[in-house]
DNA sequence: GTGGCATTCTTAAGCAAGTGAACAAAGTAA
DNA sequence: TTACTTTGTTCACTTGCTTAAGAATGCCAC
C-alpha cells in the first residue's frame, strides 16, 4: 500500500482543490455554476473536471432541467472514491471511525485508552484493529487516503508529530506519526479535537465554502475549531481557539491553566460535574464523563438541580460563542463533541439566545447555532476529515481576486 | 490626474505583493534571502525584483559584506516612490495624513469636524484640503496612489462605500467614495478606525510578513484590527475584531450595543469618564474625549483618583487582549488609537501582565505588547496605508506552499 | 420531421508565471 | 594567476488559464 498510489498529481491544484470543494459542499451542481461560483471560465472548469471525473472522484449523475437550450450535466462526488480513517486517542478510549469522501462514516468502533501501555505497543495495536476492519468491510486498502490522529490539547509543532501533555504524558518524546506511519503503511496527520471536529463538521455538514464558521468543542475541556474560506485557521503557533480559557469573570474560580474565571474553569464538564456534587447530586463518581452523562440525563428527564446547573454551564458558553463570533465575524457555530451530543438540547436554545440578542453584528446578519449530527464521534470523523481535506483540498486560501482592488470589501 | 498612472500592471501579481512585503517588512534584504523567505526560484526573484526596481519602487542600495563569493546586493523600498493620503473622519474633528511608501508621515493637519454640514460640502472642503496641502508640501500628484477614508463604526457592505451610523447619521445614505473619487481624483478606499490602524501598523511599524497580529484601538470606543498572514481578516460581513463588545461580566452593565458586560461599557473612554465624574474627579465636560484627556494627564502627574480608575479600565482591556490572543493565537497585540496614545503608559504594563500570566499558550510563545509610535493618528495613518497595502500588495494570501501536504503544520 | 436558436461543453492556439539549467559576474583562497 | 564559491541573469520549457472557435444537445416554429 503505498502512499503516492491515492495521491493525486498536483496539476492544476488550487483550482482544482476549489473546485472539489465546492462540489462537496453543494452536493449537485453543474459545470456552469462552478465557472460562476469560482469566477474561471468555462474551458478551465471542463478540463479540470474532465480530470476530476477520470481520476475517479467526481460523477455525471444526470441533467438538469434546460432553460432553453442544451442541459446542464450534473456532478456529485463519489462518496465511494475515497476513503480516510480517523483516531480519536483519549484517556477514556480509542474510538475509531473510517468515512468516505461524502463525509459518511462506513465503520466506526472504539476500544479501551491507551492507559500506560507502551507507546510502540499501542501503535502496533491501532494498525492491527485498522488493518482488520479495513479488511471486514471491504475498503480497497488501494483507496484509503490515510489516517488522521486526534487527541484533547495541543499537538507539538517543534518535536515534529508528537503528542504533548496535558493529556498523554507518557508520549511527550514519542514520534507517534511516523511510528503509525511505518504501521499502517498510511500518511498520518496529527491534530487537536476541536480543529478535526471543525472540519469534519465542514466536510460531512454540508458547509458553504466560502463560510466563516468555528465548531465549540466540549469533550474533556471547552475548545473550538475555526475554519475561514474553507480552510482552519491556525494562528501563529497552531493554539488558535483556545476559547475555554477565555476569561469571562475577573473574580472567577482559578483554572488549571494557571489564570482565573476562564470559561471552562466556569463551565467545563468537570466544572459542571464539581457543581452538581455540591449540590448534593448523587453521581457514579467514575469518571468526570460518566458523571456528566448521568447529570445530562437527569437534566433530560427535568429534574431540577441537574437543570440549573447545565442551564448555568450553558450561559457561560453562550458567552463564548458570542466572543467568537464577535472576534470573528462568524456566521454559523456548531456545537459539537459528546458533551453537547448529551446535552445539546439544553445547550443550543441558550446559545442561539444569546447570539440573537448580543451578537454585535447581529443587525448585519444574524449567528446561526447547530448541532452537529455527528457529535459523539465528531472528533474521530474530523480525524479522518481532516485526512480528506487535506489531499484532496489542500487549497492555501480563496481564489477570486476582487474585480477591483480598491474598493469596499462587500462580505456577505 | 488619473487613477491608472501610478498604478501598477497585474503582472507577476501574487508573487510580486509577496515580495513587496518582504523588502517592506525587513527594511533591507538581498535578492537570496527573499528566495529563502519566499520560496520562489532565484530565477523568478531575478525577474521579479528588476520589475520593481524598474518601476521605481526598489532601489538597490549596496553590497553585503561577501560570505566566500560574489556579495549580494541589498534592496530595499523607495520610500519616495509613492504616497497615499489618509483621512479620519470624526466627530471631534478630521485629520489627515499624507504618508509615503515607508509609512513616514510627509504632511500632517486637523480640521474641524464635518459636524451638520452637507456631505457634499464637505466632500467639496476636504478635496480642497488635500489638493492644497499636496502642492504645497510638493509631492508629485502623479506618484499619489489614492485616499484612504476613515471612520468608527462599521462600513456599510451594501449600499456601497457609505458611512453607516452610529455617529454619523446624516450620511448614512451618501456615496461618500465615489464623491470623493470625482472631488478628489483619486481612488478611495473606506474602512473603519481599528482595521485601519491595523494595517498602518503593519505597514510603518515594520512587522514580519508572516505575523499574526492585532491593533487594539481604543478612540471613541474599543475595536480591533486583525492582519494574518499580511492581509485583513475581515470576518462574513467586514466586522470582525469587535472586541469592544465581548462580555467580560455577566452581570455588568448595560451596554449601547443591547449587551450587559461588554468591554467597552465598562472600560472604554466613556465608562472611564463617568466613572471619574462619579467618584468627583473634576472635569471640563467638553466631550469625552478631552475629558480622558484630563484624567490621562492626572494619572501621569501620580494622582490617586485618576490612577485607579484608568487601571481598573487597563484591567478589562487586558482581558479583551487576552481574549484575543486566545482566540486567534496571536503572536503581537499594538495598542493604538487616541486614548492609548495618552495613557499607554497605564495600559501597556497591565496588559502585558496579563499576556504573561493568562496567555493560554504562553508555554509555546509570548505575545509581546506594543503602543504604536504613530498612536495619535494611527487612524488617518492607517487610512493611508490602506491605500499602500491594496495598491502594492493586494495578496490574498500566504504563497508558500507547504513541502508535503501531509504533515503537522509548524506555526512558529 | 427539419431548420433556426439557445445553451452547454470541448478543443485548439496563445499568453504569462514560474522552473531548471547553463552561464555570466564578482568576490575569496590557494 | 588559477580554482572555487556565491550571486544574479538568460533562455528554453512546463503549466494553468484565457480567448476564440466549434461541437453537442436540447427547445421551438414551421
Amino acid at each position: 500500500m503505498s502512499h503516492s498510489q491515492a495521491g493525486l498529481g498536483a496539476a492544476h491544484a488550487s483550482s482544482r482543490a476549489a473546485i472539489l470543494d465546492l462540489i462537496r459542499a453543494s452536493g449537485t451542481i453543474s459545470r456552469v455554476e462552478l465557472t460562476r461560483a469560482t469566477g474561471l471560465t468555462a474551458a478551465t472548469i471542463s478540463t479540470v473536471v474532465r480530470r476530476l471525473i477520470d481520476d475517479g472522484l467526481v460523477l455525471e449523475v444526470g441533467r438538469a432541467e434546460s432553460t432553453g437550450g442544451k442541459p446542464r450535466m450534473l456532478l456529485e462526488l463519489d462518496p465511494l472514491a475515497r476513503y480516510a480513517v480517523g483516531v480519536h486517542l483519549d484517556h477514556a478510549g480509542i474510538t475509531y471511525v473510517i468515512a468516505n469522501l461524502g463525509g459518511a462514516i462506513v465503520a466506526r468502533w472504539k476500544r479501551p485508552g491507551a492507559g500506560s501501555d507502551d507507546p510502540r505497543e499501542v501503535v502496533a495495536r491501532i494498525g492491527g484493529e485498522i488493518a482488520a476492519t479495513v479488511a471486514r468491510v471491504g475498503v480497497d486498502p488501494a483507496r484509503l487516503l490515510g489516517l488522521g490522529v486526534v487527541s484533547p490539547g495541543p499537538i507539538s509543532a517543534f518535536t515534529g508529530m508528537t503528542l504533548t501533555p496535558p493529556v498523554m504524558q507518557a508520549w511527550t518524546e514519542f514520534p507517534l506519526a511516523a511510528a503509525l506511519e511505518d504501521a499502517v503503511g498510511l500518511p498520518v496527520l496529527l491534530d487537536n479535537d476541536a480543529t478535526a471536529a471543525a472540519i469534519g463538521e465542514y466536510w460531512s455538514g454540508g458547509i458553504t465554502s466560502g463560510a466563516a464558521f468555528a465548531a465549540l468543542y466540549m469533550g474533556t475541556g471547552i475548545g473550538a475549531g475555526i475554519i475561514v474560506d474553507g480552510t482552519v485557521y491556525r494562528g501563529s503557533s497552531s493554539n488558535a481557539g483556545e476559547v475555554g480559557h477565555i476569561c469571562v469573570d475577573l473574580d472567577g474560580p482559578p483554572c488549571w491553566c494557571g489564570s482565573v474565571g476562564c470559561v471552562e474553569a466556569l463551565a467545563g464538564p468537570a466544572a459542571v460535574v464539581a457543581a452538581a456534587r455540591d449540590a448534593g447530586v448523587e453521581l457514579p463518581g467514575r469518571g468526570v464523563s460518566e458523571d456528566f452523562a448521568v447529570l445530562a440525563r437527569a437534566a433530560a428527564r427535568g429534574e431540577e438541580q441537574p437543570m440549573r446547573i447545565l442551564r448555568r454551564s450553558a450561559r457561560y458558553v453562550g458567552v463564548a460563542a458570542q466572543t467568537l463570533a464577535n472576534v470573528l465575524d462568524l456566521e454559523l457555530v456548531v456545537l459539537t463533541g459528546p458533551a453537547f451530543a448529551l446535552a445539546g438540547s439544553l445547550y443550543v436554545p441558550e446559545v442561539e439566545r444569546r447570539l440573537a440578542q448580543s451578537f454585535f453584528a447581529r443587525g448585519s446578519h444574524p449567528v446561526r447555532v447547530a448541532i452537529s449530527t455527528n457529535a459523539p464521534e465528531a472528533a474521530a470523523v474530523g480525524a479522518a476529515a481532516l485526512v480528506l481535506q487535506s489531499e484532496l483540498a489542500p487549497r492555501q486560501a480563496g481564489m477570486r481576486m476582487p474585480e477591483r482592488s480598491l474598493e469596499v470589501p462587500t462580505g456577505t
